[in-house]
DNA sequence: CGTGAATCGTTTACCACGCAACTATTGCGA
DNA sequence: TCGCAATAGTTGCGTGGTAAACGATTCACG
């Protein structure tokens, strides 16, 4: 505890265009996902809705480990509980005990929900293109794609650990 | 229902690249997100609170009027009101009444709360770069800008009017 | 086998936010 | 100047999220 807390104060500060990069990103992400929960909402689907029925009807048998979806939805357990009760009330996904292991639950995705789905997609893929790949210079696609494929790759393994991010 | 929904059906589906790049970044937003606000967590702040603290320190006065706070918090008045509770209770943040409009509250960031985010600063500085900056090649850092810039502007307007979003 | 650790899902607080209703105040127009 | 619409902020309620505690089940290992 002698050493002054490692590397917070010996971070170089951020440039004006790393600043301007910084800004621009935090102050539309919010702004992004509303825009992209208003354009779904009338379709009757929230955001979170609608990935839970994609997962789902990607999945071979229409189906899903309660743990295994919620992984994927970056989801805690309870959470994942919780918007399942929404979806089961609408009809669009069912509750099914696994017969393998008594403990697991499967989530299928019913017919509705795959109705509700096919009726939200094209609404979903517009509003993802109005709002954001149409917005992109040629280039810029595969740069979108760089960035946060990197920025991800540094999310994978450093949580609290600190500094032992990379070199 | 005889006519496919007008447009929805009409939108041209995502090339294999354009949807790795919605998929490269819906599948990190959200970790990235998580990571800033654990790297800041060790400070007593929550990303929430040191928003509030940055805007407030970047008055002239240290003070703002609720709604201004809340807009560039994006915020609902409802929320920022809780907000400030939080940081009111922890000393941060004074509530005072305004001297020239009866109707208007001017949150005030006090000495404990310009100490609490020079010393949050920092860290929050390097949670950025290392989790952001530091993984961006060089001209990446301008894409960067030039991509959440022209999103950002092709939100301002385009609520839910749908497709009047441009040409 | 059998027992203790690990896993799975839910329930139970609790917290943060938005919406709608409400009070207080201001400002505009007849 | 009177009255009514608009504005500012708070509060009650519903929603949807997490973390922790809990029961049920399975797995690993002696």
């Amino acid at each position: 505890m002698t050493l002054p807390s490692v590397n917070a104060q010996s971070v170089v500060p951020l440039s004006t265009s790393e600043l301007a990069a910084w800004r621009a990103f935090a102050e539309t992400v919010t702004d992004l996902n509303s825009a992209l929960e208003a354009d779904l909402a009338p379709t009757g689907l929230t955001l979170g809705d609608y990935q839970v029925l994609v997962f789902l009807s990607e999945s071979p048998d229409g189906s899903m480990r309660m743990v295994d979806l919620a992984c994927r939805l970056q989801l805690s357990p309870s959470g994942l509980t919780r918007r399942l009760d929404g979806l089961v009330k609408h009809g669009h996904v069912d509750r099914v005990p696994s017969d393998t292991d008594r403990r697991v639950m499967r989530a299928v995705i019913t017919d509705s929900g795959r109705t509700a789905l096919a009726a939200a997609y094209p609404v979903h893929l517009a509003s993802v293109r109005h709002r954001i790949i149409d917005r992109l210079a040629p280039g810029d696609v595969d740069a979108f794609t760089r960035i946060f494929s990197a920025i991800a790759s540094g999310l994978q393994s450093a949580d609290d650990s600190g500094n032992a991010v990379t070199s």
